[in-house]
DNA sequence: CTGAAAGCGCTTACAG
DNA sequence: CTGAAAGCGCTTACAG
């Protein structure tokens, strides 16, 4: 570790150590150790670092030591640009938020499935990057971004039908497994879906089985599965005779409020409505007590999701489960199997009725 | 494109087409274009092809309209990491979030803070990573991850003091940012806060020139700047004969409503309390309630934070407003500086009283 | 303005 | 079990 001084060509000078240059500090990084430096210091080549470091396969025990010793030594961290270069993978997956942040923020499913995904990620030592793509630019943007090689795959998350994004990724041959059915792509897409057409015909078949004549619904958006195929299940109940009535909204409290007030006016007597996700359900509960009605002895209300709001909502709500736990299990198993050459597979998970209060 | 059969040394045969391998599919993915393939399909060198993608310096036009045209027709995505590999730059920056994940949904701040950090870096084309370390695992995964390469430089919010996360960073000479003081690193890291502690006078005062005498207070966690320096805000106010009610919360709501009943049963003449976060403030006054007292009749309550809870409270929240996007601004501006070699440095951003209907 | 060449830091057959 | 060498896909002085 004797400093040695070595004047250059120009007449600069630098100091040596080592035959080794001292690592200038102009970027404010201190310069990393390198595999080679974890090798002089181990005393073998740098093909037994590297071997040492990816399972330690034929490396003998003295040598995986020394190898462990100089990598405390020296600070070692691999360089993850260097190894995806030649491996063709970053062990990271993006999860992508197709949504204004704010939905981010305001819907507990999202907030429970990046958990659950981050979670059964870890278990495989794979990276979760977040990604949130609200505006079409965003959209652009991560596109880039993910094609760029910096993932091995994508979860995708509330895409809406004729999103440019889906088919970018898919066109780079990016795998991609989706929460929900993938609208126009369910043959080509891997996704992980609650039985929602069966979940919605539940509720209804519930509603009226408590006498309920007149049952609305407030839906989803209606360019995402969850809108059509909740919508679709409310169908299948309601009879020849029966009156429908359908207003959207787009998951948010805001939108299940408004909803109901645009029903109320078309209907006033309606005795029961059925509300595509809790959040909006709290809102429609707010609109309905603004009108003097009572929940649910005047308008039963059903929600869908069975989040935490369910809970807290006065009264509690009446509502459908999905196992958001199993589907981000589930997404994440699809696309580590589709990473490794399997071919694209769709699961649909049950859901199930959970009784409350407000219906 | 004619295909040619070489032999091989081997004895094995492998089809070559314009003396390029054939890539082989074996991983699903179709090959990925390179550099090269758009270097032949413009008729020029990989490194003006390079040269036309960094700036197009050194460029002349006919030859950087070829590259454009190349790049249409093949489909050519940088592969980052070879980029990385050579400019030591990974041109995206982790967010990376010290606290269990549900306080990311909870908190309102977080929210702004996160969005107004992902414009002002799409400004540089640099790519945020939300990265959400909760546990002390989940710290070590992030701190290996951002110290391999993967970022350039690192947003640390709401970092507890004796963390080993931010001394790691620090040890490997990680530019950072923090949001709020880093306690017992003020000098080496650069950070971005809002005058916390002022804010707590201009409150304690406006509560005092009111008239009230019992003033309580409702801080954060005191390993965190905001708890320690709203509380000593709250202290330089009071006099020396002025009763000291001090009871930590951890900035979430059900905190602030049991800390409101332990001060209760501490002191039943409470006349106000500065609770150190809106959404504190909206636990206290549920609390309040329902120990029968009226706000701000009974007892006044003073928020911090100026958040959407201020408004949607009720009665809505007389509080501290903070400049969550200056906040985050600021920071991107000192990361960027950091990474671009200069030293570091604080930002103290001035608050303001917000009167409405609570003190 | 342009091309040939070196090199970023790894992994992985290959030969021993 | 181990080392020497090729190569992953770029950028960037360097010489022209």
């Amino acid at each position: 570790m004797t400093p040695v001084k070595v004047s250059l060509r120009s007449g600069a000078v630098k100091v040596v150590t080592d035959n080794k240059q001292v690592p200038n500090h102009s970027r404010s990084h201190r310069a990393r150790p390198t595999m080679d430096d974890v090798a002089a210091v181990a005393g073998v080549s740098r093909g037994t670092v590297s071997r040492a470091l990816n399972g330690g396969h034929n490396v003998s025990g003295p040598a995986l030591e020394a190898v462990q010793r100089a990598i405390r030594k020296t600070g070692y961290v691999v360089n993850q640009h260097a190894r995806s270069l030649v491996t063709q993978r970053s062990d990271s997956v993006a999860f992508i938020l197709s949504e204004p942040q704010d939905r981010l923020f305001e819907d507990p499913n999202f907030n429970v499935l990046l958990r659950g995904c981050t979670r059964a990620l870890a278990d495989h030592d794979i990276t979760l990057l977040l990604t949130i793509a609200g505006t079409e630019e965003d959209r652009k943007r991560v596109g880039r971004y993910v094609t760029a090689g910096h993932v091995d795959g994508a979860l995708l998350v509330s895409d809406h039908a004729g999103s440019p994004l889906l088919r970018e990724l898919k066109g780079r041959g990016l795998p991609v497994v989706t929460c929900g059915r993938p609208l126009g792509h369910e043959r080509e897409i891997s996704y992980v879906a609650a039985d929602d057409r069966d979940g919605a015909r539940q509720m209804v078949s519930y509603l009226r089985s408590r006498g309920h004549r007149t049952i609305a619904t407030i839906t989803g958006p209606l360019d995402t599965s969850g809108g059509v195929d909740r919508l679709a299940g409310y169908h299948d109940v309601l009879g020849e005779g029966d009156r429908r009535l359908v207003v959207s909204g787009d998951y948010t409290q805001a939108s299940g409020e408004a909803a109901m007030e645009r029903l109320l006016a078309q209907a006033p007597d309606i005795d029961a409505v059925f509300v595509c996700s809790d959040l909006m359900a709290a809102g429609a509960i707010a609109a309905l007590r603004r009108a003097g009605k009572r929940v649910p002895e005047d308008v039963a209300v059903g929600g869908f999701d069975d989040s935490k709001v369910a809970l807290s909502s006065t009264p509690p709500l009446t509502t459908i489960r999905h196992p958001l736990g199993r589907i981000s299990g589930e997404m994440v198993r699809l696309l580590l199997g589709h990473i490794a050459g399997e071919p694209p597979a769709a699961v649909i998970l049950p859901t199930e009725l959970v009784v409350r209060g407000s219906a």
